[in-house]
DNA sequence: ATAGTAACTATGCGAGTGCTTAGTTTTCTT
DNA sequence: AAGAAAACTAAGCACTCGCATAGTTACTAT
């Protein structure tokens, strides 16, 4: 449900698109889902027009190219992750808590926006060189987050490990991985999958897994 | 060292074309290439019979459609994923270097052979129904091994997980990811990040990674 | 009611798509 | 040397692609 101007919702995915109107709106999504199924090349505008109620030429009246609709989502899906594993850490203190918070965040947001993330982890290529540049910024902040909560949490002497660049690879690895092959109605959910991989994550990390789970 | 015909060759590559001619392989790598650089739907069949040194009707006197060159190199690709593997495990005899090898040369397939894996991986949608259900059978094929191992590993007492699962899904998702943004050149190498994700790995499976290294 | 604007549709251009057909050159066999 | 087979090229068909242009409808503000 989504009101707008006095705003209202209630879905998982709000305001991933920003102050885009509806239009513009139904149109992101109807791209997202065929960039998804059939990716950038094997989608067709014409495609994305039907699929969002309209024709062909109205998607140009909101995004001047099919390249600005790869980029619009690109973006909104980054930032969103970004912001996922941001508010993961925001509510957890010890370090076993926020990396834990961290995988399982991050993984669950891959496979409950399974394919807004095949979309922004596999078709970068498609960008153009800018628009490419900008949202590889974005990831590598997305990076760094997450090999500074490891290299903190062997500071503090929580996590012990020959190879914090290799667990972070790892950790990121994994979440991206998801979008590849999860499917709702599997015997998988973004929270199952999110604790099974923060479980390996820690003991890769040389923790004792059935310790500190919050606090 | 493979010897075809009388031919002797060296590259790493070789044989992964079975019994295709000369012209058929020059075409089959220049797919390779261009499906890997812009992806199935991104590549054109003028874009591979150039990079090959032909005209565009050459191409269909070795292979009928363009889906046939994606399903011959999907084909070529699982397969020699899979002998990989299978090698692997053919020259160990301890569950710790059994899975140590095992994840070692599946990860490094997946660098060694980015451009393919690339293509095998992530284009599996782009073949035919018929097509695609032969490939996932072998791709089952070889997440059995994977699951099998660690599962002889728990039974024999070298591993302790609670989630042998969890652990084969990682392993498999960490070796596939690495063709998602591996580029030769940079400071990874296939040796060196197939020796430290078997080590993540094994430290998933509770085993204290300085110990057996072989034997 | 009227004017202005935003959101749309119909139509189609020029380029590129997968693939075919017909014909030419090269290679192998005998 | 002659014939068959294999490997190629030139040209183009039928279609789809991203996108533009011109015109229509729906809505809003006054």
């Amino acid at each position: 449900m989504i009101r707008k101007n006095g705003r209202v919702t209630t879905s998982a995915t709000d305001d991933l698109w920003g102050e885009a109107g509806p239009g513009s709106r139904r149109i992101l999504e109807a791209a997202l889902t065929a960039f998804a199924a059939r990716g950038y090349h094997g989608a067709s505008t014409r495609d994305i027009a039907a699929a969002a109620g309209m024709s062909p030429s109205a998607v140009y009246a909101h995004h001047r190219t099919k390249e600005d609709l790869l980029y619009a989502i690109s973006l909104a899906g980054h930032r969103s992750a970004l912001a996922a594993v941001e508010r993961a850490l925001a509510e957890e203190v010890t370090a076993v808590g926020r990396l834990r918070a961290l995988v399982h965040d991050y993984t669950a947001w891959h496979a409950r926006h399974h394919q807004l993330a095949r979309v922004v982890q596999y078709e970068l290529g498609a960008l153009a060189p800018d628009h490419r540049d900008e949202i590889l910024r974005l990831r590598r902040r997305t990076e760094e987050v997450v090999l500074d909560e490891i290299a903190a949490g062997i500071a503090s002497g929580a996590f012990r490990t020959e190879d914090p660049g290799g667990v972070a690879l790892a950790v990121l690895s994994l979440g991206v991985d998801v979008s590849r092959w999860y499917a709702p109605g599997g015997h998988h959910t973004p929270v199952s999958l999110g604790r099974r991989y923060a479980t390996l994550v820690l003991a890769m990390l040389g923790t004792d897994h059935r310790s500190a789970t919050a606090g």
